[in-house]
RNA sequence: GCGCCCUUAGCUCAGUUGGAUAGAGCAACAGCCUUCUAAGCUGUGGGUCGGUGGUUCGAAUCCACCAGGGCGCGCCA
């Protein structure tokens, strides 16, 4: 042991770097300073850690970058954990690190177990993080799936880098298509008591006809005929008195239907801290609260938009609106907040909503959204610019890509119509709930996916959740042969002698573990939690190679009966990558498996 | 027509927010192998980072324009 129980490498030897800069050039302003980066070499013949010191810096000194570089890898040479540091190409100062200073990571590692990596960045600033935000009008599928699991999995990380999380659901309970959904399941309810309508009479005699003819509704008119038998039909829409059955319908309807996204979420793994109702902000009064607010600020007017250019909706008229100044705060047109019928627009209550995410303390709010709300972006952001005022409180959005199934390599077309969309159930039984969320993590959110289910169920490398889980599952496997003769818990190991863990592919792999907590710190600040799926990938990389070398040479294998104290040694690195292969798959979700099968 | 996102090896994708000679898997090619946990291993070849300009010490990354793909475009959420 060092003494040391730095966790971030990288922001040590950040620290010392800009020491060495302001005993050399005091007097550097604090915007320049932070530009300064402490980075892994991508060549491993170039050291450990590179810095661009030099040259953010040079600018300001007036000096050439090259000539800095060279003081300061002279002064960080004379650093007890560095080798040997020099100047390279156009003033970057590499880093040979000493490899006791990386060993000395590793019972690091031990001691932290699954919370190595927890981050100080977040300072414990409140975050809310909303995502999933499905209608209630149907079971949750593919598309919904990947925002539960990138919010989900960002969520995670963000707490992880010390942020205070609050996981938040918004139930879009108060529009048009609850209604829709209270009139689809009534018909299932009257079919279920028997009706001398046809569906298609139906249809023709409800508002904006029947939008949702799936049979998952069966089971809500089945529940309104067992619970309340004949009493909520009328003998005729035309005089049927909505106020009798609608809101009892509706309630059911709504009830059954969050109860089974629940259930959905539930087996994906997501709990959330919170649900919000849209119908019971606007119930409180908060959307005209916020209107109000706004109105003050004299964010509000009464106007008349431009007409869309290129081809106009056919029923486009000139009309007055009630309109947000959206852009004052960098959005292209002011926003509508009212119907002509006078309630309001959905983003008119999503401006309430969010200002209620602030009043509940959120400094940070991030939304997770489909990419078919991608037009919602900027008025979003333009409503709580405006309403953030001087509390610093901001908006982020994530929006996820399409997501294109594949199975036996053709697309699995999904379409509502045709009743063939594949609901998150079904991809949940076909693929199992770990490998699904690992699957949906390994592509950045905004780029399309294709989840080929053949490929996420393989048992080879080229799928990244069998190939981590595989690292894992071995490094418990040498850990259980381990335990049978000796004491392999962390406590017991944290004093053993690293000095043998000196093969290249053994330092690889330290390094690679050394730099976790900089990924974490990287990954949160990006909001891209992706890039946990693709370290632990590389992870798993090296540790297999590791082993792998094993085969032809036995000497590199883990365990040596007649060489303990090497044994032990390499004991120390395998439950380290195990500890953060775990802390990793904690980040996605994902549970880490002990042993293949 | 306008706005946003995307375009990187034959294929599927990364690329540490502007850093050094752009990486990985698959496929291809060449060897090895039957296992400390099996569902292989090692190595090689492969690139005008969609195109053209610009910004600067330095661009896949930022800006402008162009080409192709996706999403959206006043009372759907």
């Amino acid at each position: 042991m060092t003494g040391t129980m730095q966790e971030n490498l990288f922001a040590e030897l950040r620290a010392h770097v800009l020491a060495a800069l302001a005993a050399m050039l005091p007097e550097l302003p604090a915007e320049v300073l932070a530009r300064v980066e402490v980075t892994a070499t991508k060549d491993e013949t170039h050291g450990d850690m590179a810095t661009n010191a030099a040259l953010v810096v040079s600018k300001q000194a007036s000096r050439k970058p090259q000539e800095i570089g060279a003081a300061l890898a002279t002064a960080l040479a004379a650093l007890p954990m560095v080798d040997r540091a020099e100047m390279a190409g156009p003033g970057f100062v590499n880093l040979h690190l000493a490899p006791a200073f990386l060993r000395a990571q590793l019972p690091v590692i031990l001691a932290r177990g699954e919370a190595y990596g927890d981050g100080s960045i977040g300072a414990g600033i409140p975050v809310n993080v909303e995502y999933v935000s499905a209608n209630p009008t149907g079971p949750m599928h593919v598309g919904h799936c990947r925002g539960a699991v990138v919010g989900d999995a960002l969520a995670n990380l963000l707490a992880k880098a010390g942020f205070a999380v609050t996981k938040e659901y918004l139930i879009n309970d108060a529009g048009g298509q609850v209604t829709a959904l209270a009139y689809a399941a009534y018909w299932r309810y009257l079919e279920v008591i028997g009706t001398s309508l046809s569906q298609d009479d139906y249809a023709e005699r409800i508002p904006g006809g029947l939008q949702y003819g799936g049979e998952y509704l069966i089971a809500v008119g089945q529940r309104l005929a067992a619970e309340h038998g004949a009493t909520l039909a009328t003998a005729t829409l035309e005089n049927a008195e909505p106020d009798l059955w609608f809101e009892t319908v509706r309630e059911t309807a709504l009830a059954m239907m969050m109860d089974g996204i629940r259930e959905d979420l539930e087996l994906l793994g997501i709990r959330f801290d919170r649900y919000s109702s849209e119908r019971e902000l606007v119930r409180q009064g908060a959307t005209d609260k916020v209107i109000d607010t706004l109105t003050g600020m004299g964010l509000i007017y009464e106007g008349v938009l431009e007409p869309p250019k290129g081809k106009l909706p056919d029923d486009w008229e000139a009309r007055e609106q009630t309109l947000f100044r959206a852009t004052s705060f960098g959005d292209d047109v002011d926003r509508p907040l009212r119907k002509s019928d006078g309630s309001n627009t959905y983003f008119a209550n999503d401006i309430a909503y969010h200002a209620d995410k602030m009043a509940r303390g959120a400094q940070i709010m991030i939304d997770v959204w489909g990419a078919d709300h991608g037009g919602y972006v900027s008025r979003m952001k333009a409503a709580v610019k405006a309403l953030a005022g001087n509390s610093n409180a901001t908006l982020d959005i994530v929006l996820c890509q399409i997501v294109k199934v594949l199975k036996g390599g053709e697309l699995v077309r999904m379409s509502k119509r045709a009743g063939t969309f594949i609901t998150l159930r079904d991809l949940l039984e076909e693929v199992g709930r770990d490998a699904v969320r690992f699957t949906m993590l390994t592509r950045k959110s905004d780029a399309q996916m294709d989840f080929d289910i053949d490929q996420a169920i393989a048992q080879t490398r080229e799928n990244p959740n069998f190939y981590v889980q595989y690292a894992h599952a071995r490094c418990r496997s040498v850990l259980r042969a381990a335990a049978e003769k000796m004491d392999v818990s962390p406590q017991a190991l944290l004093d053993a002698d690293l000095s043998s863990l000196d093969n290249p592919a053994e330092m690889t792999l330290i390094r690679r573990l050394a730099s976790w907590p900089r990924q974490v710190e990287q990954a949160a600040f990006a909001r891209e939690p992706h890039r946990i799926a693709f370290f632990l990938y590389d992870l798993a990389g090296d540790f297999h190679m590791l082993w792998n070398r094993g085969r032809d040479d036995t000497t590199l294998r883990f365990l040596q009966d007649d060489r303990p104290d090497e044994t032990r040694a390499r004991i120390v690195l395998v439950a380290a990558t195990a500890a953060v292969i775990r802390s990793g798959l904690a980040i996605m979700g994902v549970a880490p498996v002990e042993e293949m099968r």
